[in-house]
RNA sequence: UGGGCUAUCGCCAAGCGGUAAGGCACAGCACUUUGACUGCUGCAUGCGUUGGUUCGAAUCCAACUAGCCCAGCCA
C-alpha cells in the first residue's frame, strides 16, 4: 500500500511476469519453518515478505510447518514459532499446514518414481554413500544398487515402510546424475529409515522424506505459485524442478531465492545463541540483548517497527549486512509520535530549592506528548526537593554547556527557573546536594520579562517519584562475544548489560503495565518489562537510545 | 583448482543502452520547554578490474579479480 513510487524488488517483478505470462492466476506464498529453535529477526524478513506479497497481489498466505525430521523437531517450537508469527501480523487465516500431514502423498510420490525408473533403494552406507559421490571437482561413482528392477525397488521401499530396516540400513534415492557438477542432483537420497516418534505422526512411519524431495511436494499440494526461500538453496533448484517435473504436477510452484537478512553488530548464530543460553550468560532466549523475535518483542520493538525495517533493507540477491542503526531508527520513528514522552532521572542527584516552601506540593498539567494532542495530559507533581540528571550539573561547566552549574539560570521542564546557588560534595568530590533559588514568576517555564535561558533540564519531584530499576542494554558484539577463546569459554562483554536501580520515574509511570513503552526524555525509548513481577520497582527496559549532539568532554 | 550466485557511497538499495533514485549513518546551519524531534543544506565525474562494441555503457560482449554457497541418511 505504502511507497506506492518505490520500484518493485526482482521478486515482485519476477511474480508480475508470470501473472502477465499466465503462468499462475493467483499467488500463493508460504512461510514454512522447521520447529526446532526460535525465530529471529531474519526470519521476520521473510515472514514478512511472503506475506506482504500474498496481500499486495491479493493472494494467499501459508504457514507451514516443515517438520519432516524429528528427530530435530518439537512441538513447543511450534507454539512460539505460531505466537511470534502472529505477533508480526502475519495472518495465515486458516491456511496452516503440517508436512506430515502429506507423509501418505509423499510415499506415494516415491513409489511413482520408483515405477518411473527414477529412484532405487540403496544400502550404501553413510560413508560409502560420500566416497561414491565424489568430490566437488571430480565425478561420482554409479551407485551398485543403481541398476535395481522396479519390482524389485517396490518391495524393498515397501520393507522399508513396514519397519524392516534398522535406522541407516537403507534409504531411497532418486536417480538422476551421479557424474553432475552439481552435488544436489548426484542421486540424492529423497527417503531415510528412522524409527522415531514423530510430534505429529506420532509412530504410524519410520520413514521419513528428505527436504529436496519433500518440499516440492508440499508446495505443489497446497498449490504455491511462488516458494521463496534463502540463497543457500540456489543449488537445490534443478532438483526442486526435477521433483515437480518428474511427478508431473500441472501447476509447478517456482523457487526464488533471496539473500538472508544479516545485522551488523548482533548475535544470530544459533550455535552462540544456544551456547549464551545453556550457560544462563542471557536470559534465555527473550533475554532483550538478542535479535529473536521474543526478545525483540520484550525489549519493546514493535511489529511495526520491525515491518517498516523489513521494508527499507529491500529485497535482493547480493549478501549483505544491515546496520544495527537503521532498526534503531525504525522503532524510534514508530514510538515516536505514539507513545507519552515522560521525565526518568536514571542517575540522581538532589536538588534543594531553598525558597520554596516547605511542604508544599504542586501540580503541572503536562502534555503527554506535545507532537500527538491525542496522547492527552497528565499532573506532574513538584515539591521543594526534586531529583536531577548528575551529567546535568557540572562545578566547573565546559565551554557551550548550557545546563546546571553555579550562577547559571536553568529551566525545569514544565516547571519554573531555577538558579544554582551553591552545592555540597562529599570528601571524594562527589556532588551530593545542589541548593537553587526559584523565579515563582516562570510558573511552566517561562518568565513574564521575556528572559530565556538556554538550558532546559529534567527533574522529578522526591516526594513523588518512584524508584524504579533500568536496564540499559548494549547489543552483544560479535567481536566482543569472539570467537570462542582457546579453551572453549566465552568471552562476553559484561557492559553489554548495566542495571540501574536507584533511578527516579515520574509517579505516573507507577501503574504502567508490562510492555508499554515510553520516551524518558533524552534518555530514550523504555519498555516496561513482560517478565517484571512487579513485586517492588519496576523494571524498564532500553529499547534504544536518542541521538545526542552533545557530548561531555572527557 | 567442478558447479552455482553476487559485486553501484561507511551500511542497505534503485537502475534493465540515453548520461548515477531513495533510506540509514555522518557533517553543517536553523528551530526548540532538553542539545531530542523537525526543517534546510552537503555527502559516488563514478557503478569490482581491464579491454571491447556503440554517437552514447553501471546497463551489451570478453577476460580477469574478490566474496558467498554446495561433497548431511539437516532444513
Amino acid at each position: 500500500m505504502e511507497n506506492e513510487n518505490v520500484s518493485k524488488n526482482f521478486i515482485e517483478q519476477m511474480i508480475d511476469k508470470d501473472l502477465a505470462e499466465g503462468h499462475c492466476k493467483v499467488v500463493c506464498t508460504r512461510f514454512p519453518p522447521e520447529p526446532n529453535g526460535y525465530l529471529h529477526i531474519g526470519h521476520a524478513k521473510s515472514i514478512l515478505l511472503n506475506y506482504g506479497l500474498a496481500q499486495e497481489y491479493g493472494g494467499v498466505f501459508h504457514l507451514r510447518f516443515d517438520d519432516t525430521n524429528p528427530t530435530k523437531e518439537k512441538t513447543e517450537f511450534v507454539e512460539s514459532i505460531k505466537e511470534d508469527i502472529r505477533w508480526l501480523g502475519a495472518d495465515w487465516k486458516d491456511q496452516l499446514f503440517f508436512a506430515s500431514d502429506y507423509f501418505e502423498q509423499m510415499y506415494e510420490a516415491a513409489v511413482k518414481l520408483i515405477k518411473k525408473g527414477k529412484a532405487y533403494v540403496s544400502e550404501l552406507t553413510a560413508e560409502q554413500m560420500r566416497e561414491y559421490r565424489g568430490t566437488l571437482t571430480e565425478p561420482g561413482k554409479e551407485d551398485p544398487a543403481a541398476g535395481r528392477s522396479v519390482e524389485e525397488n517396490l518391495a524393498l521401499f515397501e520393507d522399508m515402510k513396514n519397519g524392516k530396516f534398522a535406522d541407516g540400513e537403507k534409504v531411497l534415492r532418486a536417480r538422476i546424475d551421479m557424474a553432475s557438477p552439481n552435488m544436489n542432483m548426484r542421486d540424492p537420497v529423497i527417503y531415510r529409515v528412522a524409527h522415531m516418534t514423530h510430534h505429529n505422526t506420532g509412530d504410524k512411519w519410520c520413514i521419513y522424506p528428505m527436504y529436496d524431495f519433500a518440499h516440492p511436494i508440499e508446495d505443489a499440494i497446497e498449490g504455491v505459485t511462488h516458494s521463496i526461500c534463502t540463497l543457500e538453496f540456489e543449488d537445490h533448484r534443478p532438483l526442486y524442478d526435477w521433483v515437480v517435473r518428474e511427478l508431473e504436477y500441472e501447476n509447478p510452484p517456482k523457487q526464488i531465492e533471496f539473500a538472508k537478512l544479516y545485522l551488523t553488530n548482533v548475535v544470530t548464530g544459533k550455535r552462540y545463541i544456544k551456547k549464551l543460553v545453556e550457560e544462563k550468560i542471557v536470559d534465555g532466549w527473550d533475554d532483550p540483548r538478542l535479535v529473536s523475535i521474543a526478545a525483540l518483542r520484550r525489549r519493546g520493538f514493535t511489529p511495526e517497527s520491525i515491518k517498516r525495517f523489513v521494508e527499507l533493507c529491500g529485497v535482493s540477491k547480493a549478501n549483505s549486512s544491515v546496520d544495527y542503526a537503521m532498526l534503531e531508527y525504525c522503532i524510534r520513528e514508530d514510538l515516536k509520535l505514539k507513545r507519552p514522552r515522560m521525565m526518568a532521572v536514571l542517575d540522581p542527584v538532589k536538588v534543594v530549592i531553598d525558597n520554596y516552601p516547605e511542604d508544599q506540593i504542586e501540580y503541572f498539567d503536562v502534555a503527554n506528548n506535545m507532537e500527538n494532542e491525542a496522547l492527552g495530559s497528565r499532573k506532574v507533581a513538584f515539591s521543594r526537593e526534586i531529583y536531577i540528571e548528575r551529567e546535568d550539573f557540572m562545578e566547573e561547566p565546559p565551554k557551550k554547556y548550557f545546563r546546571m552549574y553555579p550562577g547559571n539560570e536553568v529551566r525545569l521542564m514544565h516547571a519554573y527557573f531555577v538558579k544554582c546557588e551553591s552545592f555540597k560534595k562529599d570528601e571524594n568530590g562527589n556532588i551530593t546536594e545542589i541548593h537553587c533559588t526559584y523565579d515563582p514568576q516562570s510558573r511552566g517555564g517561562n518568565s513574564p520579562d521575556g528572559r530565556k535561558v538556554k538550558g532546559t533540564i529534567h527533574w522529578v519531584a522526591a516526594s513523588a517519584a518512584v524508584r524504579a530499576e533500568v536496564r540499559l542494554y548494549e547489543n552483544i558484539v560479535d567481536e566482543e562475544l569472539g570467537v570462542y577463546n582457546e579453551d572453549g569459554s566465552l568471552n562476553l562483554n559484561p557492559n553489554s548489560l548495566t542495571v540501574r536501580k536507584d533511578c527516579y520515574v515520574e509517579s505516573a509511570l507507577a501503574e504502567a503495565q508490562a510492555n508499554e513503552s515510553f520516551q524518558f526524555v533524552r534518555q530514550g525509548f523504555f519498555c516496561v518489562d513482560s517478565k517484571d513481577s512487579r513485586e517492588g520497582a519496576p523494571v524498564f527496559n532500553r529499547i534504544v537510545s536518542l541521538k545526542s549532539s552533545y557530548k561531555l568532554p572527557t
